[in-house]
DNA sequence: ATTGACATTGACGTAACGTAAAGGTGTAGC
DNA sequence: GCTACACCTTTACGTTACGTCAATGTCAAT
């Protein structure tokens, strides 16, 4: 498939000016000019447009992609497992600043305390985003294998003392979510109790926590037996489903 | 509490000149100028900022963000309800971003092809959040009501058919895992089978896939009797390690 | 052959700061 | 009281990533 520069540019969401500039500035050739100076792109241009896309959406300025593109040991298939890294980094910003947000709500509501300091979680992070897309490769490395280390460290570090309180955790959530069914109500006190309880264990396994993936466990608690039945046997039944409910209000899915 | 330039700008995260470029186009003025010139800000000014934070977080440009703070109709906690809104589609736009980088990371494998247009899902969406930024509330409350729709269609759309491909996988993925354990090597051609059967079973539950919460669910099967059991007693004990060294490969972690 | 939607290359404009210059201020230590 | 040094001020020019004309050429259809 071939494209001029306003097919493309409709392709991606961009300006025809922006791809122009693009070639002005040597990070986007076309693969070829037509007879009468037209630019025409082909399937490799629009790859790598995309590549440039992703790059731009982390935050790193053109002068930057640029070397990074045009380095003879460039690796898109690395390019992409280094993209899907830091997107994920990006959403736990994101979901930072969405916590910092409800908290704000929370707090002109008069609910909470915030300290000036806590008013901007989430934004600080932008900044370090960026010094690690300046920074480039090496430090992507070295965030790689920090990455792998820390998920390596994740059950090592914990034995005793984390596990311990896992254990404990689990237990004070079966015993709370108990107390909590008596109420018949999953958004009172108790049943936000035993939500909060859920979500620091699920910190404690996973090692971070973000509501959605919060919430998809929980309608996995209704969905897959082997979690219905644990809650069910170990409470009453039903369980399941109002700790599921419990959990959706509390992430506010 | 009171800040001095700096002081603020290192609370913020951001540089003194901006501070000083905010004063300078009127979008935040400091609460007094002390007797040597210098700008003070207190605690009004310190959540004004928090504001206009928010607002160039989701791209708005700063003199349409003076024009709507300045309004004398500007409702500080309807803004931050609004901020709740946009942060939330934004996530859903990066969502769409990470699931465009692993389809794409599965087409340079070879596993999938993409349509071109397919290459760009998730950044044109931005251009969406502009325009909505821009004509605002009624489409955002419209939005609103889209948002909770899409949560609640979830389980109601998965019913029957996904329900039982979710099921006919849980016991694929059981058959397999017994013929894999027999040849002893979780990094063969059956265990990574098993493996990429579990990764369907994941984006068939959760409605998104990641390599890292595939590992990390993978490590609480080791972790969590109730997942060990589940396995060691249906399989063979040892089945829920097996398995999870044969994910761990699978997601390179 | 004309129309209208495309393409081209300049060239200047703009937003949101970065950066440097030239100078005043606050306070900690000697 | 003096010095050092980290902070503050304003002024002003530089930069990035384009937007926006302007002047001109091209293509496809009527």
């Amino acid at each position: 498939m071939e494209y001029t520069v306003q097919k493309l540019a409709a392709l991606a969401g961009i300006s025809a000016r922006t791809l122009r500039y693009y070639d002005e500035i040597g990070i986007l050739k076309p693969a070829r000019i037509s007879s009468s100076g037209y630019r025409i792109y082909g399937p490799k241009e629009v790859d790598m447009l995309q590549q440039i896309l992703f790059y731009r959406e982390l935050g790193m300025d053109l002068d930057c992609i640029r070397k990074i593109i045009t380095d003879p040991s460039f690796d898109r298939a690395k390019a992409l497992r280094d993209h899907h890294v830091m997107l994920l980094a990006k959403r736990e910003q994101l979901d930072l600043l969405i916590r910092n947000v409800e908290k704000s709500i929370a707090s002109a509501e008069g609910r909470i305390k915030m300290t000036d300091s806590e008013k901007f979680e989430g934004f600080k992070q932008k900044l370090i985003d960026e010094n690690e897309a300046k920074y480039g490769q090496e430090i992507r490395e070295k965030y790689g294998d920090d990455e792998v280390d820390k998920s390596n460290a994740y059950f090592k570090n914990m034995s005793k003392e984390d596990f311990d309180r896992m254990n404990s955790l689990s237990e004070q959530i079966l015993e709370t979510l108990a107390e909590a069914m008596k109420t018949g109500d999953p958004s009172g006190p108790l049943g936000q109790k035993t939500a909060d309880l859920h979500k620091q264990w699920i910190s404690l396994c996973w090692g971070r926590y973000d509501r959605e993936s919060h919430a998809n466990l929980a309608r996995m608690y209704v969905d897959d037996e082997r979690f219905t039945v644990y809650y069910d046997d170990r409470v009453q039944p039903g369980a399941a489903a109002f700790l599921k409910d419990a959990i959706m209000i509390y992430t506010g899915k």
